[in-house]
RNA sequence: GGGCUGUUGGCGCAGUUGGCUAGCGCGUCUCCUCGACAUGGAGAAGGUCACAGGUUCGAGCCCUGUACAGCCCACCA
């Protein structure tokens, strides 16, 4: 592997020679794995499961990268560190893909793929997987590519056995609890195939049309109740104005009718309402009254509903279809469970005609229906004008044929009780976003409770494990071998042999009552049976004996899939072997921090917690929530009750970090179905993976999202200047060691670490930089700024030890003398490595291995592996303040020496000889006994002057530090000199007027803090006694 | 429509509780191949911190408003 480096490493860092070699050492080493018995303490990550869609973009790179760094560093540190790695089915996206493939390969449609729809299904499903096989390699072999370091003997898949177990289990369990329901949900339907299809499969087509105005006729009676408040989200619209305290029009001048207007007329047939605003006066006066409904004269209330209705739009008065039309729909919702709740009708058959519910016009295909509908509004006088009008259809992406909204029944998760604790454990800080802002998302989001709809009419998932059979009676029903009621858990169940084999709930024939534990009746009604998951773990193999019971008694399985994020929600602990008690889930969960990106805080981060908490939460977790909930009734409540207990209360994670959002050079958001994301590989092909992943690192700020303009390369290749500077970075890393290595004291090994004593300034200065880089790479990871990271490293490396370490001890490194520093030098080498570790582990790792073959003694010493990656994360060298302090002044005097020689264009080898008058004698002491490293650094000879002395003839004199002179000579350049003097006089001037303003403040001097006041004085003086000096 | 973010030298970005002459990378300009590195070294130029108010002794930072750009979610009878 990269131990066995050439001796001569080559003079530029070459990536591709190493990263390979690297990486399968530590698979082979099993360097990523871990046990729940290893020794440390905790630290785990799950990895937001890519989509095995397609292939990974840099969207993932940046996400995986920051959480290999965090891995790294806590393996580094001794702790128990476990990356769970793995896969999401991704329902629709994946079903959806394979299909279109299918289509244009074979001109099949999932329905045609054999000779029966079951044995099609199986074929669908057995092809998805084979393109799962082929992408999830790809994607894992990207993220091996990338460096990341999970424990690959753990990886995952959302639909995996496991997975499927943590479903059936939390299902269930929701079922069983009442948490899950049956109800009615507006989907997009294809009409021609038959089946419901997801807003990624839409396309708008612009189509000519009418709007037809159509008039209603509006009757005093009321329908029910009073019309109750006006239904209003906007917080800006007044719950205190109520309709009736707006003045209104006199009786006599009120009209008679209310004109809608609407692009769709044959809908009017599934009118329930029609709405206007509560604040507008032409109409709040008929809120409570009814209109009769044109052609069939059923009467439908007056509502007002401020959300849906913009009164300066039009007539002010819209039509409520809520069975067609989603923002009706939601007005159905809105007013569900207030005094003027409305209908709902659905008047569509699933292939698109009319149903009963359409009266005459049963039967009917859309268009017909319309025509017909206009036809006879217009007889009966109640069209009021047809305008042209241009509107989007959606359409189906696969039949090509427009969408319908269509009501279909669907099964939900109640979010109510599932959301309050998961908002609680965000308000009361339990659990922290990074940065702070994400947490108001996740708070709005989840504070809607709108129920979650969890089932989708595909094929790829994991299918919805309750099966349903159709009554007619009571008496059939109880004709079921093996049915019986459960009088004590008030549901119904079947018994097998060898006892319940389902449980369920009834369903009542009126649909819109929902499910609910009643038992059978008159009429009709659907059993729900789901199979309790102790018994019926999983829906695979082993358990189809079981569920050829259910079968036997006529009960059919429910067709469709559950929503991807159902298991995606259970992910922190499906993955760590929950349901069952593993050794992993006591060990890891809950895990330490998700990284994500802000797209899915809703999708996926609240539902986990949710779920997490529903599932994990123990007892003592539940009565702190309760506790919590109700502050002010416990007088003895101490205040650390209210700081919960991550354990008990199940959360998934303690802290969620939100990484920003990669955008292409447009702006746009990277993404597989746009078609502009970049493959990783491709940069790591051009620049290495540790340019890549140290560039993504200093990318990862608080903002959230970042460019990334990517350019094709000679090899059509996607690339990006960007990432030079990590490529660079890591080549000055290369180099720095391999100069060091090439002045290693020939068959030695390096002397002892010295003692402070024996160590020069400078050698105590980089130590002493090295421990505050240390420091602040410590904070910076520890509050997920990634960015701050990677620039403490760079600037620390490239700054202060190649450019002035080395450079200063460069001169000496072959002498005797010079072994401390050498010693030193690679001391702190050793240090970067370790501390750079997490964000650039190939070249570090290799850098290791060399160091390591010419110092083997190296691998006796307790923190030092063979491996980097299991070694220990940097410890703290002792700080020294004095060579904090006193180094930035040698720096000062010879920057302002490198400075006067390039205004003077001097040539950069003449050695020049320099005077500096410091300003005491402790300062001209440091003079002297640093007097090499100025030599060196600015090309000088000096000598040291007592403060005050006459300036050397012919000299070129500048002021560093406010009080020490150098006196430059050899430099004749009168014109040169000359410019540089009015420059410094004109900086002086004006330093001074704005210093005297500052002075002259009263308020500043009574207000500011005496130090900075002081501050202010010092620098006034020095700039007046330097202006003195220009004369 | 709701939520969020950004606006700092030519470009891409930092700037942590307000406090010295606002930093970094790329690019530009001058000079340098002297044995770690030209994917390099030494230096330089370049910014009234989007705009308008306010708070303060003091504002890139805090408050209010405006403009422009963008992201996420919901989408018009």
């Amino acid at each position: 592997m990269s131990t066995e480096l050439p001796t001569d490493l080559p003079k530029t860092y070459d990536p591709a020679a190493i990263e390979a070699a690297t990486y399968k050492t530590w698979l082979d080493e099993k360097c990523f794995h871990a046990e729940p018995t290893d020794a440390g303490e905790p630290y785990s990550i799950v990895i937001p499961p890519p989509n095995v869609t397609g292939a990974l973009h840099l969207g993932h790179a940046i996400n995986n990268t920051l959480q290999d760094i965090l891995i790294r560093k806590a393996r580094m540190e001794g702790k128990n560190a476990l990356w769970i790695p793995g896969l999401d089915h991704a329902g629709i996206a994946t079903q959806a893909v394979v299909e279109k493939t299918i289509k244009e390969k074979e001109g099949k449609d999932r329905y045609s793929l054999a000779e029966t729809p079951e044995k099609s299904r199986e074929e669908l499903v057995r092809r998805i997987w084979k393109w799962k096989q082929q992408y999830g390699d790809r994607i894992i072999g990207q993220l091996q590519r990338l460096g990341c370091s999970c424990d690959w003997d753990r990886q995952r898949f959302t639909l995996d056995e496991q997975c499927a177990k943590a479903v059936r289990e939390t299902f269930f369990k929701l079922f069983k609890d009442g948490l899950v329901f049956r109800g009615k949900r507006l989907v997009n339907w294809d009409t021609h195939l038959q089946t419901s299809i997801s807003n990624d499969e839409i396309y708008h087509e612009k189509i000519k049309t009418n709007l037809w105005h159509i008039r209603y006729e509006i009757v005093d009676s009321e329908i029910r109740g009073t019309g109750g408040s006006p239904v209003s989200a906007g917080k800006d619209h007044g719950r205190a104005a109520r309709a009736t305290e707006i003045p209104n029009p006199s009786d006599s001048l009120r009209p008679t009718h209310m004109t809608v207007a609407t692009t769709r007329p044959e809908t009017l047939l599934g009118d329930t309402a029609v709405a206007v605003h509560s604040q507008d006066p032409r109409w709040n006066w008929a809120i409570g009254k009814s209109v009769r409904l044109p052609l069939i004269g059923r009467l439908i209330p007056i509502i007002a509903d401020d959300t849906l209705v913009d009164p300066t739009f039009g007539s002010g008065v819209v039509k409520v279809t809520p069975a067609h039309d989603p923002n009706d729909y939601a007005v159905w919702e809105r007013h569900r469970n207030l005094p003027d709740a409305i209908e709902i009708i659905n008047l569509l058959n699933p292939n698109g005609t009319l149903n009963e519910n359409a009266g005459p016009y049963a039967g009917l295909y859309r268009n017909k229906s319309r025509e017909k509908v206009v036809a006879d509004l217009e007889a009966a006088g109640l069209l009021a004008k047809v305008e042209p009008y241009e509107t989007e259809v959606g359409h189906s992406d696969r039949s090509k044929t427009p969408v319908e909204p269509y009501l279909s029944d669907q099964w939900f998760v109640k979010m109510a009780p599932l959301a309050e604790p998961a908002l609680e454990v965000v308000r009361d800080g339990t659990i922290k976003f990074f940065p702070e802002r994400h947490a108001q998302q996740y708070l709005s989001w989840l504070g809607e409770k709108r129920d979650w709809p969890i089932s989708r009419q595909l094929w790829w998932g994991h299918r919805i494990p309750v099966w349903k059979k159709h009554f007619d009676s009571k008496r059939e029903f109880w004709g079921t071998p093996g049915s019986y009621q459960d009088e004590v858990n008030d549901w119904l169940s079947l018994l097998g042999n060898e006892g319940i084999i389902a449980v369920g709930y009834v369903h009542d024939a009126d649909a819109s009552k929902g499910l609910q534990r009643i038992y059978p009746d008159k009429g009709g009604f659907t059993a729900y049976v789901c199979p309790p998951s102790d018994i019926v773990p999983t829906l695979t193999d082993t358990q189809v004996e079981l569920v050829a019971l259910i079968e036997g008694e006529g009960f059919t399985q429910d067709p469709d899939v559950l929503d991807t994020w159902f298991s995606s929600a259970l992910w922190p602990f499906s993955t760590l072997g929950w349901p069952e008690s593993t050794p992993a889930l006591a060990k890891w969960y809950p895990t330490s921090v998700l990284l994500t990106g802000r797209d899915i805080i809703t999708l996926w981060v609240a539902r986990m917690v949710m779920m997490g908490m529903y599932n994990l939460g123990n007892a003592e977790g539940r009565m702190q929530n309760a506790e919590l909930k109700t502050p002010s009734s416990g007088s003895s409540a101490n205040p650390q009750s209210a700081i919960r207990n991550p354990q008990s209360s199940g959360i998934p994670f303690a802290h969620v970090a939100i990484n920003p959002t990669i955008l292409d050079g447009k702006g746009e958001r990277m993404s597989k179905s746009k078609g502009n994301g970049v493959d990783p590989v491709d940069i790591i092909d051009t620049h290495g993976a540790d340019a890549l992943r140290f560039t993504l690192a200093t990318m990862a700020t608080e903002t959230q999202d970042v460019r990334m303009p990517v350019k094709k390369d000679s090899q059509g290749r996607n690339t990006s200047d960007k990432f030079d500077l990590g490529r660079n970075f890591c080549n000055k890393l290369w180099n720095a060691s391999r100069f060091l290595f090439s002045n290693w004291p020939a068959g030695a090994a390096l002397p002892a670490y010295p003692e402070k004593e024996a160590m020069s300034l400078a050698d105590r200065w980089i130590v002493t930089r090295f421990a505050r880089t240390l420091a602040d790479a410590n904070a910076a990871i520890a509050s997920y700024r990634f960015d701050l990271y990677a620039k403490a490293c760079y600037d620390f490396f490239w700054g202060d030890f190649c450019d002035w370490y080395l450079e200063i001890i460069k001169p000496t490194l072959k002498t005797p003398a010079g072994l401390t520093s050498l010693v030193v030098a690679v001391d702190v080498l050793d240090g970067v490595l370790r501390l750079l570790h997490p964000v650039t582990p190939f070249i570090t790792e290799a850098i290791w291995g060399k160091l390591n073959e010419l110092d083997p003694a190296r691998l006796t010493c307790k923190r030092v592996s063979k491996r980097l990656c299991k070694s220990d994360w940097a410890r703290t060298p002792p700080i020294d303040e004095e060579s904090e302090h006193v180094f930035p002044r040698l720096q000062a005097i010879i920057g302002a020496i490198r400075n006067v020689r390039n205004d003077h264009k001097a040539d950069p080898r003449k050695v020049l000889a320099v005077a500096i008058a410091a300003p005491g004698e402790a300062a001209t002491r440091v003079a002297e006994a640093n007097r090499g490293l100025i030599e060196g650094l600015a090309t000088c000879t000096l000598r040291t002057l007592a403060p005050g002395a006459a300036p050397p003839a012919e000299s070129v004199r500048v002021t560093v530090n406010d009080d020490c002179d150098i006196y430059i000579e050899g430099l004749i350049d009168p014109e040169a000199e000359k410019l540089r003097a009015v420059k410094l006089r004109e900086e002086k001037t004006k330093l001074i007027a704005a210093l005297k303003g500052r002075l002259a403040n009263e308020g500043y001097v009574a207000k500011a803090p005496p130090k900075l006041i002081q501050e202010t004085r010092d620098q006034l003086a020095a700039a007046e006694a330097e202006l003195a000096k220009l004369g």
